[in-house]
Formats: C-alpha cells, sequence, structure tokens
DNA sequence: GCTTGTGAAAGGTTTCACAGCT
DNA sequence: AGCTGTGAAACCTTTCACAAGC
C-alpha cells in the first residue's frame, strides 16, 4: 500500500468505524495537492467557456498531466465522476476548491515593500483565486504611508500590531536574506503559522508551520543545468 | 536499480569503454539539481565565513536536507569529500557550478514590464548568482523607452531583433496568462529554448524547450491546503 | 462504446546502515 | 575515531491496463 487510505466519502454522517476523536480526513499526497491546483485553474477556464463536463483526457490536455494521473487524483477526492461520461465541471470545481481549503477566507500580509513586495501587492492573481492582500509592511520610515494599490505601507516594527489588526493568517516575505529570519521569527509568534518565502536564505521554522518558499535565482539555475545539457540552439538565432 | 549510472569521474582522459559519439555525461536525478542549487547557495555562505571545509552534516544543517541525501546528491558528482574530513568548500562550490552549467554566462531577457517585470528587472539576486538581465520588453508604447535599473524597456514587436542583439539565452515571461502562449512561441521560434514563466498559464512548448513554471498564486493554494488541515492557532494572536 | 476508478507494476526518491578510507 | 560513499530497504509517485458502470 502506498497513498493514503480511505476515498473520503464525504457523507457527513457516515458512521465513525473507529471512536478515534479527529474525523481526521486522510492526508493527500503532496504531489496531488500541488495539482489540484492546476486542475481548478483550468476547471474555472472551462467554465468561463461554458463547458458543462470535462473527461479526465480534457483536464489532463488543459492542465499538462496524465490523464491517469488526473482519474488517480481525483479518486483521492472520492469519486465524483461518472463513467462513460466525465465530470461536471461546477461541481468538481468546487469539491477542489473544498478539498484545497479555499472556502475560507485567506487574508495575506506581505512583509517587504521592496520591487517584489509591492509587485506581489499589485498583483491582481491574488485577489482573484480567493487570497485577500490586507497588508504591506516596510521598515523604511521613507516607504512607511506610501500608497500600492489599495494599500498603505505600515511600519514593519508594528508588525504584530498589523497582523492582528488585519486578522493576517498568511504571510509573504518579501524581504532580504538577512532580515528574513528576524522576521519569520515574529510572524509565527505573532501566531500566524503559513509562510511564503521570496527570501534566498533558509528560513529556521518549527514544524507545525507552514512555510513554502520561491527562489527565482534557484529556478533559473535549474534551467542553465537543462540548457547546457542540450547542446543544440541556445543563443537566438531564427 | 533507480537512479543514474557511472559516478561520472571527470578525469577528462578516461578511455571511452564504448564508443558513442556524445561524451554523455549521465543526467542527475531531477531532485538532486534542486538541491544542488542549494548547496551551492549554502557553500558560498560558508566560504564568505571562511570556512574551508564542511561536513555532510554542516551542509545539511545549512541547505534543510538530510546528510544522508546531501551524500547521495554530491556522489553523483563523483567523489569529491575526504573520508574522515568533509569537502573543501571552495572546490565544492566550483564542482557544482560547473554540474550545473553555471560558468558560462547567461544572458536573460524579460517580457512583460508589468509590476512582476520591473520588480524581475531590478531583483539584485540575479546578478549576483551569475545571470545578466540583457533586456526588458513590453509591448505597451507608453512604457517603451522608460529606464528601469540599469536597462531601457524595448518594444516586444521588435522580440526578435532584441533577442538577437543581446544575444540573450533565456527568458523570462513576465506577462499576462492571455498574452503569455503567444509570446512563448515567437521566443522559441527566434532560438530561445530555456523560458521560465510566471504567467498563471499552462504553456504549449515543444519537448526541446526547457520550460520551468512558478506560480504565486498556485503557491498560496498550497499553503491554504496544510494550513486547513492543522486546526491550531491560524489567525494572529500572541 | 466510452470514460471512470483502481489494483498492480514500474519508476523515482529518500533513508538506513555500514563498509571503506583517512 | 570520524566522515564519506553506497548498496539495499523503504517510501512515494506515476503509469499501465482493465474491470466496472453509465
Amino acid at each position: 500500500m502506498s497513498t493514503p487510505r480511505v476515498p473520503l466519502n464525504a457523507d457527513p454522517g457516515a458512521e465513525a468505524d473507529l471512536p478515534e476523536l479527529e474525523p481526521q480526513v486522510p492526508a493527500l499526497p503532496a504531489a496531488a495537492v500541488a495539482r489540484l491546483t492546476l486542475y481548478l485553474r483550468a476547471l474555472n477556464a472551462f467554465l468561463a467557456e461554458g463547458a458543462e463536463r470535462v473527461s479526465s483526457e480534457d483536464l489532463a490536455e488543459a492542465s499538462g498531466v496524465s490523464s491517469s494521473n488526473v482519474r488517480k487524483d481525483l479518486s483521492y477526492l472520492g469519486s465524483y465522476g461518472t463513467r462513460g461520461v466525465g465530470y461536471e465541471v461546477q461541481y468538481l470545481s468546487r469539491r477542489i476548491a473544498t478539498a484545497l481549503g479555499l472556502t475560507q477566507d485567506w487574508r495575506v500580509a506581505i512583509v517587504g515593500a521592496g520591487n517584489l513586495g509591492r509587485a506581489l501587492a499589485r498583483y491582481a492573481g491574488f485577489e482573484s483565486r480567493g487570497f485577500d492582500v490586507v497588508a504591506l509592511l516596510d521598515r523604511d520610515q521613507l516607504m512607511i504611508g506610501q500608497e500600492v494599490g489599495w494599500l498603505r505601507i505600515s511600519d514593519a516594527e508594528q508588525l504584530e500590531v498589523t497582523l492582528e489588526r488585519t486578522k493576517a493568517n498568511m504571510v509573504v516575505l518579501a524581504l532580504p536574506a538577512e532580515a528574513a529570519q528576524q522576521v519569520c521569527d515574529r510572524v509565527i509568534a505573532a501566531g500566524v503559522h503559513s509562510i511564503l518565502s521570496f527570501a534566498p536564505v533558509l528560513l529556521q521554522v518549527p514544524d507545525y508551520v507552514n512555510l513554502r518558499k520561491v527562489d527565482m535565482a534557484t529556478e533559473l539555475q535549474i534551467l542553465a543545468y537543462h540548457a547546457q545539457r542540450l547542446p543544440e540552439a541556445g543563443t537566438a538565432s531564427a
């Protein structure tokens, strides 16, 4: 046996087989979680086009995943397709959103109002996918008070106060490497345990904290590795 | 047997066992490539501190990886450590840089001079890790000619000309989803086959193209999934 | 007939544990 | 004595292929 157990039947009234205290929905495989976000994106595009049903093959094509992988991933959520027919777009979209926890509202504070922090604060893609950017903070006195998009930059010295006032439950760190650990510690102490860091440095966090990292130079380095292995073409020259 | 074969002995004169035409260094496991970038970062920090040697345990701690994983990854590059002692920092750093293809110069053109494109163009982390940002392009007539950092925004209509003039060999797409595929096709046709996309859309590319994707909303969605599973704390409240 | 859902196989990754070298 | 390098085991992920159901 490899992956989780019970294909969670969402029936809310199902009898508890074992008297465990947490109803404890089985965890989805990490790789599946990442792909579910892709399916969601694709489904919303299908929805916008007015499609009512999609096959695993359609979804596969629209998200760059194999169709058997799609089916396997969706099976972790339960059996919501119809054999011979496919999946109902709207219903599946909602199912996935629920499984990913996107039904509650997520309030994001961005710490660091440099180039990247400002860009993120103005990025429409967050709002459109259910994430409210509720604060943008910086330490620099010259920046505090400036307006960026809908937001006014607030004082990072007052981090805790701002997090509490805005009821932020996620934080994005858009800081230089040197400042990141310190701010990270304060964020955690303030009770926010979901953090997305763009700082190119290893952050030390307790294991109850959810930390994800995006490092753009790393991405280029990985590209460089692959580019270097295929000697073909390379530089522009149609 | 799972992972690659021969632990490439970099001895440049080793006899060719089989008369294959490409010397064909065996591919590194994808997961190892990603971690090698972390080791490189850590090694450069050690170097800056004046450390001359590190153990796999030191490197592990500094990059957030297990020490056996570090050793396994490094063994793909050959045996460059000394038993009982550790690895020489400078030497290992160079070895990894070579393996990743970071010894040649990488010239990056950024297409899209919106918030994100501008932020990336000014991001010092690229230059400091060996990537030269050589162009920033946009379609918007009002932006063309503006200065951003060291660069002047050039006309995306002239994409091919600019890629050739600047000898770009990588492209970063910082565009809205709608424009991404079209620009991507032109980039590939112009001979640049390494692309990092920030556009939240699936790009269709031939398989000789190296494409990596970063989607920030996806990252938040994955965080949301994990956050939702651990009911503890959540909102700020020290 | 067509498409889902899923065991089983194949493939990739990480950890273990220890032999081998300094 | 200490730390690397590495087979073997454990684990995780993807693909295969087909039975089940519309």
